[in-house]
DNA sequence: GTGAAAGCGCTAACAG
DNA sequence: CTGTTAGCGCTTTCAC
């Protein structure tokens, strides 16, 4: 292994020396910094990681941690992810990949051994157990989510509140009045996750805004689940004539069982959509979709924590605003018979 | 925060018992070892992450790299990444996520800087310009995937050939004389992606041995791609009965085409996926399947790596057989006409 | 603009 | 069974 040292000596410079024109904390001529570049090219130098963290008090990597469960859309999970890893690496830090599985365990061991400088917590819950911990740190961190309360957290999200009413105002718009909801399982709302509940109020308080009637059924399984769930919604309320879907797995199931009942879309019932925009051109109706911006909210979410660990920037919440993208999928709610 | 030198002095021993108690790598009297154990506990103690590297000359992290590219079954990568990460949190490590961006480059910085004490590779192609480095270091690695080439190197992988071969078995099996294959995107298979190669080769062998007509189309896109592509296959070959799809997003197109042409699935044409369990179970018609073992192909990867880390277990290519599970897809094919 | 030297917190001989 | 001590490779004063 290549050492500072052996580098200083190649380069006919001091350690400090070679340590400062791989920081740049002090000026050095421009004929020594020559030197020392090609001494470290030459004998492939890389600093050792460990040595680097203990005397220099950072790590320059970044925790994210992930959930563990898989009911919840894996594709948008896996796109922040990437999206965390680049953006961290453009900014320097490498990324340590924890599950939640540890839960408050998994922070206080990151943060105590120093092994991450700060973290970003992805799935997070209303009321998480892990922020009391977060709140204590010196260590910064960054949510991808909402809790109930944000005092003393940064966090980057999707304003899903605005998103439902983004869906119902788009279907007020055209004239429908009797709206379906189909949610995403069961489990992710007993479990409080905030962007599912958030989602809700802003589709509930939009839809009493307008006058609208709107029917909420969270959704898990096959094509027999939803079969039953269509069957209720229609039992329920026969003039329904809007859906609004969130849960990737649901989509097409829907599709196909309206189109087998004989219902067009979007003649006779429109359907609007939240989900990453990939998911919504490749269905087999192009969906009027409001997307999940996965890679804006990693990156924002790494930026966010780089500027915190650089000293810049404190608390703050990031609330991207939804854009709606009217695609196959919605039209005029049929005249009333 | 809290040093190993000030747990010592709130337990009245030296550095090193208390070093010695946490590794365990010399016997301690129970009594101090419960002095120890309850200054740790008393004072909140952690490790320090770097200083341990520094020292003890290994980081205990082990690197885990995933293609950036989303064309590839996403949901896939996702399992076997949190099978890894699991896995190795149980045998002592955390896990570094690196992106195939900075290529062999992040090998490079990685080995070099003693970041992880090994790594991970993902999609790993037949000729990948990491594999000469990772042969040439001392550090150990384990691929997911199997490149043309195995000598030096460890590799986790399904038997795609097996695979393949599985499947035209179960149409043949069933009577069926011709056979397409829906791939996976074109430029998978121009980036000659180990997975992708091996399983046509298996499925072309097995149809020759088993005097089958084979036909092999790439697939890419949404409903329309599908449909013209299932027209150039029933122009090319009217009798074709048997479908073979490795590409989930394939899957729910063509079986809504084929529904929408008439042909009964499996009364006229009987289709076998290669998926993960989980989509086969979710789509409109219960899929016959060969499974693909994302969790185990990662628990697998981590067992190796950690075994070559502990000295035990030299280079070896581990190849998981296949299992095909029969559902409602496929059946024997219809007598001639 | 450059060096010398004192640690960072831990591990692992080496001594008893 | 336990203590003493010499680094691990780097960053960062302090001095010139």
């Amino acid at each position: 292994m290549v050492t500072l040292a052996e580098v200083a000596q190649h380069a006919g410079v001091s350690a400090s020396t070679v340590s400062y024109v791989l920081s740049g904390k002090r000026s050095i001529s421009a004929g020594t910094r020559q030197r020392v570049e090609r001494s470290i090219r030459e004998l492939g130098y890389h600093p050792n990681a460990g040595a680097r963290a203990l005397a220099g008090k950072r790590s320059n990597i970044i925790a994210l941690m992930i959930p563990l469960r898989t009911d919840l859309y894996v594709p948008v999970m896996m796109e922040i992810a990437i999206a965390v890893t680049t953006t961290a690496r453009a900014h320097g830090y490498d990324v340590l990949l924890l599950t939640g599985e540890e839960g408050p365990d998994a922070v206080r061991r990151v943060i105590g051994s120093g092994l991450a400088d700060g973290m970003i917590l992805m799935d997070v819950e209303l009321a998480d157990e892990r922020l009391p911990l977060l709140r204590e740190t010196a260590r910064p961190s960054v949510l991808i989510g909402l809790p109930a309360d944000t005092t003393g957290l940064t966090c980057v999200d999707l304003d899903w509140s605005a998103t439902g009413a983004l869906c119902v105002e788009h279907l007020a718009g055209l004239g429908h009045r009797d709206i379906a909801v189909i949610g995403e399982a069961p489990a992710v709302y007993e479990r409080h996750t905030g962007f599912a509940e958030r989602t809700l109020d802003g589709l509930r308080s939009r839809a009493r805004a307008s006058g609208l009637r709107l029917l909420h059924r969270p959704y898990e399984g096959g094509y027999d689940a939803m079969a039953l769930t269509l069957a209720r919604i229609f039992d329920e309320r026969p003039a329904t004539t809007g859906f609004v879907v969130q849960n990737e797995s649901a989509v097409e199931p829907l599709l196909a069982l309206l189109r087998r009942q004989g219902r067009a879309v979007p003649e006779d019932v429109s359907v609007v959509a939240v989900c990453p925009e990939q998911v919504a051109v490749q269905t087999s109706v192009r969906l009027t979709s409001v997307a999940i911006p996965a890679q804006e909210m990693g990156r924002r979410a790494v930026e966010r924590l780089a500027a915190k660990l650089d000293g810049h920037g404190g608390d703050e919440v990031v609330l991207l605003p939804p854009e709606l993208t009217v695609r196959s999928s919605s039209g005029p709610a049929p005249a009333a018979s």
